[in-house]
DNA sequence: TGTTTCACG
DNA sequence: ACGTACGTGAAACAA
């Protein structure tokens, strides 16, 4: 037997509130270029998808009510009178969800003076006499008046993910009445959010028992004069009419006079190319995405030439600008293999997956003989050339950075991410290679047409690219600072620093001793075994079993951070022992093995700098992450297995003092805090003389020093002084007190935050010194924290990322300085204030003068840049 | 995959 | 009446 035709009716409107109001507090997140709202939209989208999935339908109608009254409105002017009108923001959207629904191939509708419950009924009645299946899927309860055998209504629970479905059995079962008597009993109760009456005082419970007795509300009244005299009674007879009046605006009608009929509902199915276009101008990313999983855009057919012996010289006889990258499958540069490379022009893409091809020489002459070469992720490219001994000298465009500085967070790594964005259709990377388990090189075909369209995308993206860097003021920024910088960085990553294996391993087996020391120690005053690692079981250990108190929660369970131990530690000696388990461990896992794993074959450690990551414009480090070596405590320690690679050779490192509050002492424009700058006073002590009111830098006691230092370090983030109490120990109060005091002795600095945060909504993006870029589209959201965020870092960012900036110029100066002056010492690491090298033991005086020199030049500021330099046989000994 | 914790500036 | 310090990465657990 044929399936019967499946048919499902959806209230549009009640799902648009829905999925309006289920992402709600991520409104502002929700936006396309244009500012318009898509979280219902994209809510509205994803529970088509599961409908979809969950239903199988064959026709489909999605219900919408008509603004204006309606024939409800007419015979009780009341109705749905006390409904606050829709928010703007949702209002905007109902239109773009018809939209979706043409292109899903939905149908929807509307009707004047009908609500879209009646288009429901009506068509659901017209089904049954069909004899289909239909589904009704709404918010509203009032629709299970609609249930049938062949009729079910699901309701959405909590959110819109979850169902129930209402079929008549199961609405007897849990409310008690048959679909019919749904109508009256709404007819008895009323309906506050519809605003109809009922019959006064008559609730639930009467209303279901005098159902249970008459049947109906004509029942009830036909042998109302049966009950006995009470004043229930009276109640009911007094509100006859309501009562009726009530059961006929409760009653959805199955006889609206559609225009259309069920020939109309066919689910047609979804046209790809019409929603591609949807999303893409709606900036639904996610969306997007699955759909080309989905449905990968047709490609323009890719011509390629791959490179052989025969057509050699047709590719050295190129003479123009051309895109050129080495391919290879996993991030890790450092260790991964070419899978191939290619070079594109405009009229021919070569390609070949043999990258020894790289070294002949006739092939790097006319490389190096290039003009201009368009590449992504130069870095990346630098240090795969490396290993044929090629060099990219007149690569002068790298597409990656190029996105990043034009907008930070919209950085997807991906050249198909960066094309999508810039209406360019071109296959993510992971599409074409896949991921995790299932990453492979696919067949030459597909590699081949892949690397030609990347090379076509390549070509296609750097002048529009260009051109914005231009209109952001930010051509400097990408030509003299990030460019360069990634060769310095290439360089720097390529030498590595030296780990002394036999160094680590020493202390990992006393850490080892350590640990299981500190662990019997800890069952034993448990009085159990288990999982030290887990802050689950350690927290039922404590709190629970122990009985400690608690101090602050996790959205998971008791928090075990060390702030919290840390005031456990003084009365129970337990704590004390896990805080010093949970130090050690810490030290074994993440910097003993950790780093001996991520050592190479040339016993050195290669860190890779990720340069278009950090909103700030910082760079960060991964494989291992070099920037968050132990350098305080015991941890440091850690540093004497960082040594130099050549004997006679030294470690030396130079880093700037206080760079991010001599930043904002030039950028505030602030003469007191300049002056303490110019002054080379201590600038945590004259802030304690400035808010405590002293006279003299005798009159600083430590803890008033400590005081201030962590008030200047609140102000370079963006103050609160709720944070700042917490970090401080202190009342709230308190700390209101200190930044009044502050703002009132540093008063430029108060208008550089007021400054930054105007500016911010002004224009949407902070910049630093260098013209680096932050948007910042929280800072009108309605929801105070997301929007306290945005100012936040409104203020902070230009600190840190004109900070960051400045070392990047130092460095690329530095690294030149080296060559010029035909020194063996190199650049080793960076630590967002600090640069760390190594060289022969001679040259470390050369260092000790070019280094703070380079530094503290990189930038000419209205104050002083302070650079303090050492060096020694380790890491450890350069402090 | 997300959460918690902790290392750095 | 809200619940916050800024920027990162790695390990381990808990799903």
């Amino acid at each position: 037997m044929a399936d019967k035709t499946k048919l499902l009716l959806i209230d549009g409107n009640s799902m648009a509130f829905r999925a309006f109001y289920a992402l709600y507090n991520q409104l502002d997140k929700f936006t396309n270029k244009d500012g318009v709202h898509t979280n219902a939209v994209f809510t509205f989208n994803n529970m088509l998808d599961s409908l979809i999935d969950q239903f199988q339908p064959d026709n489909i109608m999605v219900a919408f009510d008509r603004s204006g009254g309606t024939f409800r409105t007419k015979k009780f002017s009341d109705y749905k009178g006390n409904r606050d009108r829709a928010p703007q923001e949702l209002l905007e959207q109902l239109p773009l969800v018809k939209t979706l629904l043409d292109d899903h191939g939905m149908a929807h509708y509307e009707l004047q003076d009908w609500e879209a419950d009646d288009i429901i009924g009506t068509l659901a009645k017209q089904a049954e006499a069909a004899g289909w299946e239909t589904t009704v899927i709404t918010g509203d309860r009032d629709l299970t008046q609609l249930a049938t055998d062949h009729v079910t209504v699901q309701v959405t629970k909590k959110g819109v993910k979850e169902l129930e479905a209402f079929t008549p059995e199961y609405l007897k079962e849990k409310v008690g009445v048959t679909p019919k008597q749904f109508i009256d009993m709404k007819g008895l109760m009323g309906d506050t959010s519809d605003n109809y009456p009922g019959v006064q005082g008559i609730g639930p419970k009467t209303a279901l028992k005098l159902l249970d007795q008459f049947g109906s509300i004509e029942g009830l009244y036909d042998n109302i004069d049966d009950l006995k005299k009470s004043k229930m009674k009276e109640k009911l007879i007094a509100g006859k009419d309501d009562a009726f009046m009530s059961k006929d605006l409760a009653t959805i009608r199955q006889d609206a006079p559609l225009e259309i009929g069920l020939d109309d509902t066919k689910y047609t199915g979804p046209d790809m190319d019409k929603l591609r276009v949807f999303y893409t101008d709606l900036d639904m990313r996610q969306a997007l995405n699955k759909l080309n999983k989905q449905a990968p855009a047709v490609q323009p057919k890719a011509h390629y030439v791959v490179i052989s012996d025969a057509n050699l010289e047709q590719l050295l006889a190129v003479d123009e600008p051309i895109a050129f990258e080495i391919e290879m499958l996993t991030d890790n540069y450092h260790t991964a293999d070419a899978i191939g490379w290619f070079v594109g022009t405009e009229s021919e893409v070569f390609v070949s997956a043999d990258a020894t091809l790289l070294s002949l020489p006739q092939v790097q002459t006319w490389l190096n003989a290039r003009d201009h070469i368009t590449v992504f992720d130069l870095k990346r490219n630098l240090v795969a050339a490396k290993k044929y001994d090629l060099n990219l000298d007149p690569v002068d465009f790298d597409v990656l950075l190029a996105s990043y500085l034009l907008n930070p967070d919209q950085n997807a790594n991906d050249l198909g991410q960066i094309a999508q964005d810039h209406d360019y259709t071109l296959e993510f990377d992971e599409d074409v290679y896949g991921k995790g388990a299932k990453l492979a090189v696919p067949d030459e075909e597909q590699l081949f047409s892949h690397f030609a369209r990347k090379a076509q995308a390549l070509l296609s993206l750097r002048p529009h690219l260009t051109q914005d860097l231009a209109d952001h003021d930010q051509s400097g920024l990408f030509t003299d600072m990030e460019m360069p910088l990634a060769r310095v960085l290439s360089a720097m990553e390529e030498v590595g620093i030296t780990l002394e294996a036999k160094t680590l391993q020493e202390m990992g087996e006393q850490y080892e001793q350590s640990i299981k020391v500190l662990q019997e120690k800890i069952y034993g005053q448990a009085g159990l075994e288990f999982n030290l690692n887990s802050p689950k079981q350690l927290g039922e250990v404590l709190f629970e079993k122990l009985g400690l108190p608690v101090i602050k929660k996790t959205k998971t369970g008791y928090s075990t951070s060390v702030d919290v131990l840390e005031q456990l530690s003084h009365d129970y000696p337990i704590v004390k022992d896990i805080l010093d388990y949970r130090a050690v461990s810490k030290l074994q896992s993440t910097y003993v093995k950790g780093l001996l794993k991520a050592q190479l074959p040339d016993q050195k450690i290669h860190t890779r700098y990720l340069q278009t990551l950090t909103q700030t414009g910082r760079l960060s480090s991964v494989d291992p992450n070099m920037q968050n070596i132990p350098a305080r405590g015991d941890g440091k320690l850690i540093r004497k297995a960082f040594v130099p690679s050549h004997e006679g050779w030294q470690i030396f490192s130079s880093d700037y003092s206080q760079i991010e509050l001599r930043v904002l002492a030039h950028i505030s424009g602030d003469a007191n805090m300049q002056e303490a700058f110019k002054e080379d006073r201590d600038i945590h002590a004259n802030t304690a003389m400035k808010i405590f009111g002293l006279d003299s830098p005798d009159q600083v006691t430590p803890d008033m020093r400590r005081q201030a230092k962590a008030t200047n370090f609140g102000i370079v983030y963006g103050i609160s002084d709720f944070g700042l109490a917490k970090n401080i120990g202190i009342t709230r109060r308190q700390a209101k007190a200190f930044i009044d005091g502050y703002f009132e002795q540093y008063p430029k600095v108060h208008e550089y935050m007021d400054k930054m945060v105007a500016q911010a909504r002004e224009t949407g993006f902070v910049e630093t010194l260098f013209h680096r870029r932050r948007y910042l589209d929280q800072i009108h959201s309605r929801n105070f924290n997301l929007r306290q965020f945005a100012e936040r870092t409104a203020m902070n960012t230009p600190i840190q990322g004109s900070a960051a900036d400045i070392i990047k110029v130092a460095m690329i100066r530095m690294q030149q300085m080296l060559k010029d002056q035909n020194l063996q010492s190199r650049m080793l690491l960076q630590v967002h204030d600090e640069l760390i090298f190594e060289g022969p033991e001679a040259e470390m005086p050369i260092l000790g003068k070019l280094v703070p020199k380079v530094m503290d030049s990189a930038v000419d500021l209205d104050v002083p840049l302070k650079v303090e330099s050492s060096f020694g046989p380790t890491w450890y000994d350069a402090k």
